[in-house]
RNA sequence: GCGCUCUUAGCUCAGUUGGUUAGAGCGUCCGCCUCACACGCGGAAGGUCAUAGGUUCGAAUCCUAUAGAGCGCACCA
């Protein structure tokens, strides 16, 4: 028995130089595999793609869960000698990623965006994305990851791009992806548009003022926002109601705060007759819904009067002044002139940037968008119809199932996805314009041509992730083997933002799905269920963690009990349990490796273990993981640890029974706990292949 | 407004298709350095499975209602 046993595991002095081991052996590759006889050359494959880590600092706590579940999955299909796949790869997440530079950049030099200019800033962001990319990679070996790292890839490198291009030519081709004026969510703060879905609705108590324009004018409006009412170019009132209806139809000039106005009063039945005084100012340029309802009544959109940096933009005392100054001016203006009639108390729910924290401008702009709505040629469908129809049909299929809900939901109210930004960091959006030309997807080669200005919502790319990264728009041996990927593993908070659009992206471009299950966890919140943010102080970072504890261990605490769907928490003393568990198995190594192996498994005991190998191989089937590690944990110790062990001592008929179970057992639980396991069979005085990683799987 | 989830031991949670005395970890209490392990061993206390009905031979598990908690989407003049 080597000297090692004779003292506590000691997980720092362990992991690193066994990922070293693993790594150089090339067996996290699947080629390789082959090549190496580990693996049948015409074994069905299974591949997952990782969820691609931001490259915006380091990883978190749900970093390190999805890479326990992922490698679990991971590390039970090639024991089981499946061609088996885990590609790595890193998110340039344009805005998240551009904004952090540039408050970097500005907290230490003063600097923003135009005093670097696009290339500039670009260089510096490069440089910290390169960082951040270095730092993640070794975060991700620390936790045991077996990725192939020869296939990593990055969202903006050239193959990825090279994908990206292709597919806006072919959505653009297809008639699905358009230019046009819209009203626009606009951050002021990060000075770019974003989607609905990087929207977050804060509660906030905001007054209600109720007003006239002008002393003739006959209805009274309410509004939160008066300094937008100088923008106002109708007012609509329910059709039914009666207060009302005499005046519909009716137009009126008035001078509001020094900006002159004209009115129209229309009918429109979304004015809901009970909120407010009944009646809506329309202020087309800065409202979704009032650009909507102008449009019905063939209103002007041309009144804008807020810039991109939230300012006025009217003559008069409003000029150039900050909206939220502007607001009290009209106020101001309102109550002297005895125009204001009511002011009350509100809460509202106001709209700001999630990454900037910005609030959010509607303002109209020339952007591109992908249509949902339309026809998609030769499919006979909209997009939104074969974004729904494989979950529909199962042939995608989501755990836990009642996420499958809240999918359709949410389908139900997709509206065009607007895909430009206003910033600089990501896919240059790839159409050129000469005057009144357009090229789409190549760069022409004569001179003259201008690219388009503006960049590609960081989904766009990571919506192809799972086949780009195997090599597509190439017809390669990866993505013929590979493609569609068998699971992908996820928070549910992404459901939305990203697995909608994988489906989306691949069901338009390949005509196929991306993948065929979908594993939603849920979120790692601190031992209080609190979020971990910076603020709070309560952030755990893995890496932190598993120095402390070994990574083995943290990947068992975030594991054991942890259902599909549903947020867990965790905490030192969790892992702790589990860094107490490694050491209970390496001592029953110890135990078992200082007898000799011989003689005959006693049937019974060799029967009950083989009963849960089948039982624990079935749950892992079922994607019940949560389940297999507190079923080995409770054998190991409780049933193999505290009596058959305690049964054995002094009897030698039990020798081979000793290292049956435990050969068998560091196989089961080398899925959750890859190093420990490892390191226990490099020991054992017979194996069965040069790696416990590759070793056939017992049941 | 539409929709989803949760409510099981002091705390955090399991409980796979309804089936014998409802489980784990942590915590608490008592006793042990027993020659694999004090990162350990032995033992103990602790639950009307939110509430009220229903289905069933049988329900923590299925159905209905009620209460509380959390979340998503939409609206938000």
């Amino acid at each position: 028995m080597p000297e090692k046993f004779l003292k506590p595991y000691d997980s720092a002095a362990t992991e690193g130089r066994i990922y070293e081991a693993w790594e150089t052996s090339g067996l996290f590759n699947p080629d390789e595999c082959v090549k190496q006889s580990v693996t049948e050359a015409d074994a069905p494959p299974y591949s997952i793609v990782l969820p691609p880590p931001n490259v915006t600092g380091r990883l978190h706590m749900g970093h390190a869960l999805m890479l326990a579940i992922e490698d679990i999955f991971i590390r039970y299909k090639r024991m089981r000698g499946f061609r088996t796949l885990w590609v790595p790869g890193t998110d340039h997440a344009a805005i998240a990623t551009q904004s952090v530079v540039e408050k970097q950049v500005k907290k230490d030099e003063g600097l923003n965006r135009h005093d670097l200019g696009r290339e500039g800033l670009l260089k510096r962001i490069h440089a910290f994305a390169a960082e951040s990319h270095d730092t993640i990679v070794s975060q991700l070996k620390v936790m045991g990851a077996s990725l192939d790292w020869s296939r990593e890839a990055f969202t903006l490198d050239e193959t990825r791009t090279r994908a990206v291009n292709k597919v806006f030519k072919m959505m653009y081709d297809a008639g699905l992806i358009y230019r046009g004026l819209r009203i626009v969510n606009w951050d002021p703060k990060g000075q770019t548009t974003i989607s609905d879905d990087e929207i977050v609705y804060e509660e906030r108590p905001a007054k209600l003022y109720t007003f006239r324009y002008s002393k003739d004018f006959p209805i009274p409006v309410a509004t939160t926002r008066p300094e937008t009412k100088v923008g106002d170019v109708g007012v609509a009132v329910h059709p039914d109601d009666a207060r009302y209806k005499a005046f519909v139809g009716k137009e009126y000039d008035a001078v509001f705060c020094d900006v002159p106005i004209h009115i129209k009063i229309v009918a429109d039945k979304e004015v809901d007759p009970v909120f407010g005084t009944g009646a809506v100012g329309l202020t087309p340029a800065h409202s979704h819904t009032d650009w909507e309802v102008a449009d019905r009544h063939l209103l002007s959109h041309e009144v804008i009067v807020i810039n991109e940096y939230a300012k006025m933009t009217v003559a008069g005392r409003l000029k150039d002044k900050k909206t939220t100054e502007a607001r009290e001016i009209v106020v101001e203006w309102l109550t002297s002139e005895g125009l204001l009639e009511k002011e009350e108390d509100i809460t509202q729910n106001v709209a700001t940037a999630e990454r900037t924290g910005g609030i959010i401008e509607p303002l109209p702009k020339l952007q591109w968008f992908i249509e949902v709505n339309k026809q998609v040629p030769g499919r006979n469908k909209t997009l939104k119809e074969l974004v729904t129809e494989p979950v529909r049909t199962s042939a995608i299929k989501i755990i836990p199932d009642y996420f499958e809900k809240t999918y359709f939901h949410w389908v139900e109210n997709l509206r065009d996805w607007c895909i430009s930004r206003q910033i600089w960091y990501g896919h240059r959006i790839p159409v050129w314009y000469k005057g009144e030309d357009i090229s789409v997807g190549i760069e022409p080669k004569e001179d003259g041509w201008t690219q388009d200005e503006d960049t590609l919502d960081t989904w766009f790319s990571s919506g192809l992730w799972t086949f780009s990264t195997l090599g597509w728009p190439e017809q390669t041996n990866d993505f013929k083997t590979y493609h569609p990927t068998d699971v992908l593993e996820t928070g549910y908070d992404i459901l939305p933002f990203w697995v909608m659009r994988m489906i989306l992206m691949t069901e338009f471009t390949l005509g196929a799905i991306p993948f065929k299950t979908v594993y939603l966890h849920g979120l790692v919140r601190d031992a209080q269920g609190r979020k971990m943010t910076k603020s709070l102080g309560n952030v755990l970072n893995p890496v932190d963690v598993a120095a402390k504890f070994g990574a083995d261990a943290t990947r068992m605490a975030l594991v054991v009990g942890n259902t599909p769907g549903t947020d867990m928490r965790i905490s030192e003393d969790k892992v702790k349990g589990y860094k107490h568990f490694a050491n209970k198995l390496w001592n029953i190594a110890r135990f078992v490796l200082s007898q000799e192996r011989t003689g005959e498994p006693i049937p019974k005991l060799k029967d009950e273990f083989d009963t849960l190998a089948r039982d624990v191989t079935n749950d892992l089937e079922n994607y019940r993981m949560y389940l297999v590690a507190e079923k080995l944990y409770h054998y190991i110790w409780s049933r193999f640890a505290a009596e058959i062990i305690e049964e054995s001592k002094g009897k030698p008929e039990y020798r081979e029974t000793l290292h049956y179970i435990l050969e068998n057992a560091l196989k089961l639980l080398h899925p959750f706990m890859p190093f420990i396991t490892e390191e226990i069979y490099q020991s054992l005085p017979t194996k069965d292949a040069k790696f416990l990683m590759v070793a056939k799987w017992p049941a």
